[in-house]
DNA sequence: AATTTTGTTCAAAAAAAATTGAACAAAATG
DNA sequence: CATTTTGTTCAATTTTTTTTGAACAAAATT
């Protein structure tokens, strides 16, 4: 580094170019609460803390940020950042953003319901209802080489599971509706 | 005990008043790949294993259960099956079924997909809306007394979790009615 | 009223999931 | 081309969640 052995994100030369405020390692109060609500959220959704914290942090800062950054405003390790990132790329709830003059990746939230929406459908919804579509069809040949006296009972209420699938299909389908439509 | 020392569930006289085939405790293949097909189901709600399981048996079985068959058939602890008979019940995913000259309490699962899907918004999503409504309503007031530099971006942030609330509310109403209206 | 049956509770154990941090690779810098 | 920066990976650790099982209470049975 040219100016001092050890720099790092908090010398104050990298400060320099912008607001003290935005780049100041600690949160506002603001920040700690829409991050926690944001942690309570993805809870509902079976995602971990981390997950939650970071796109929370996103969601509530005015400028795109970059791994190290995100690792010192939260205080939480580079590994779970990274993983978390990854995670919230592939859902498409995050994207990289890119930042003259500094080598390292930047990312910003995506805050589009209907696009979360949809990223979390296609990423972690659809995959189960395949796979239980797959184990259904099997089930199914099952039932008609099923001769015992419960067969009829068996074979009712595997329909009947048929039936709650094509009906969260369609519901995903309007949910999709619904979001483009309302504002 | 009139019969024998340790009569239990196994006792052959037990049994003789019911069909062999349901009482055993043995799981019939069918059977066990559709509770196979509910634990899955359950991991997407975040509910736990023996939860799944529990509610897969009841419905996969044609008559009513009492707790220690349950136990017998899925190999679990009874401290497992009561807590997740509770919890079930809370949803109003399973029944108690009155069986005539038995001391013990029987349960059926509830089958229709519209009273499963409102017992868990009632039970498991709406009490997330609403703490999240009150702490989104503490943001705003901290946002209102906010004179930084960045309140404006912070208020705009807000009035969006607010509308994504919002919108939220009104998918469980469309959900509610959809599966009201299909078959 | 003693005993058995039935079901609940909750502390401890086990299992599962998330997080850490150090090793590593790739790319940029000087 | 040696060094630094940036980001990923994954085994080990920590944390959280789930399950167990023994103690207990309530109700029914003998």
């Amino acid at each position: 580094m040219s100016s001092s052995p050890q720099a790092s994100i908090h010398d104050p030369e990298r400060l320099s170019q912008e607001s003290m405020d935005s780049n100041s390692d600690k949160l506002k109060p603001i920040q700690r609460e829409v991050i926690a609500l944001f942690v309570n959220g993805v809870r509902v959704l079976g995602l971990p803390k981390s997950v939650g914290e970071i796109y929370g942090l996103l969601f509530i800062s005015p400028e795109p940020l970059a791994l190290d950054v995100i690792v010192s405003r939260l205080e939480i390790s580079k590994g779970s950042v990274s993983q978390g990132l990854r995670f919230l790329r592939n859902l498409g709830a995050v994207k990289p953003v890119y930042v003259s003059g500094d080598r390292r990746d930047h990312f910003t939230a995506v805050a589009e319901l209907k696009k979360l929406a949809n990223g979390f459908i296609r990423g972690e919804l659809n995959p189960n209802l395949e796979s239980a579509t797959i184990r259904l069809d099997e089930l199914k040949s099952m039932a008609r080489n099923d001769d015992s006296p419960n067969s009829d009972f068996f074979k009712e209420r595997i329909r009947r599971i048929g039936n709650w699938r094509r009906r969260g299909g369609m519901l995903l389908k309007i949910v999709n509706r619904f979001l483009g439509r309302t504002t």
